[in-house]
DNA sequence: TTCTGACTAGTCAAAATTGAGTAATCAAAA
DNA sequence: TTTTGATTACTCAATTTTGACTAGTCAGAA
């Protein structure tokens, strides 16, 4: 129910059609969803039956007719409902990335410890990144902070895996 | 394909059923992989139609016959080819949980205090949990250091925001 | 001995997700 | 002016994932 919440609080600041909700998404909160195109859609099409958003047929100029989404009554009260549900319970999160880490000693100490270092500067990489995002105004804020928090954390703990090798 | 790394490590090991490795996995490695038993079967067949693995039907006594899953020498090469790039490479994390904290100036600061307080509490409990399972041995004793590590930041970092509001 | 609940070993139809399109508009370069 | 490339707004078939079964075995209780 994220991906849902996250479309709902986005149509409740203003109207949009799916394509927009999606670049909007992508392009400022692909730290925290990884939502398609074609799911996003799929999605909405869904909160339409369920009658959380209408479907609005709009006309501009002689431009081809667009979709547009409106959060209705019940929309409204299903993002505050899902939104405390969000806030009061924590997520466990999976690292698909740790598999490789469990077998790390079927390799050689030398290989282990060149492959990590590789991955240790992709992560400064994303690291480095992260700081170079301005302050956003508002909670939004506290999502960028979350990240750089927790790529300190892991480079913290890559590092601590790398000496401990040998 | 984290999923087929896992399953081509554990093949490698032994011989086992799809249903064992379900289990396997489900009770040691649920910090990691979050693998159904449908997906399971679905990806050991995608596994054997590449060539990785074959399917041994087993006969027990008058048991129901059972099919073995048994690596081949091609699942050898590309389990190493998986292993190397696995650790190679930072897989950025999705934390679906912050859409949450994004919207967190729609609630009153005390509620919003309240709710993260609930959070804290399951995360504490995750945290306790993680710090008793014993010692494993080998590198798998890395995959659980990873997890007390990060559920530790996480609490660092929700005390931090707890403590901000208002 | 027969019943019950738990464990083993799967399967299947339905639901969710995705890569790879289509088709229109517009701005700017050739 | 024609072409090209980028952007907007979607759609569809194919792939992947899942909840909810089925069906056999076994150990112990009644």
């Amino acid at each position: 129910m994220d991906r849902e919440l996250l479309l709902l609080g986005l149509l409740r600041q203003e109207d949009m059609h799916g394509y927009q909700l999606h670049e909007f998404i992508n392009r400022n909160m692909s730290s925290c969803v990884d939502l398609k195109k074609p799911t996003a859609y799929y999605l909405l099409e869904k909160m339409v039956e369920s009658g959380w958003i209408n479907e609005i047929q709009e006309q501009e100029g002689n431009r081809p007719p667009r979709t547009v989404f409106q959060l209705t009554n019940e929309g409204e009260t299903t993002f505050h409902r899902l939104l405390r549900e969000n806030i009061a319970t924590y997520h466990s999160t999976k690292f698909a990335d740790d598999i490789g880490l469990a077998f790390l000693d079927t390799l050689e100490p030398e290989e282990a410890k060149a492959l990590l270092n590789t991955r240790r500067e992709s992560l400064v990489r994303e690291l480095t990144q992260a700081q170079l995002i301005p302050q956003h105004s508002g909670s939004s804020q506290l999502v960028i902070e979350h990240l750089v928090h927790h790529l300190q954390s892991e480079l913290e703990w890559l590092d601590k895996v790398i000496s401990k090798i040998r």
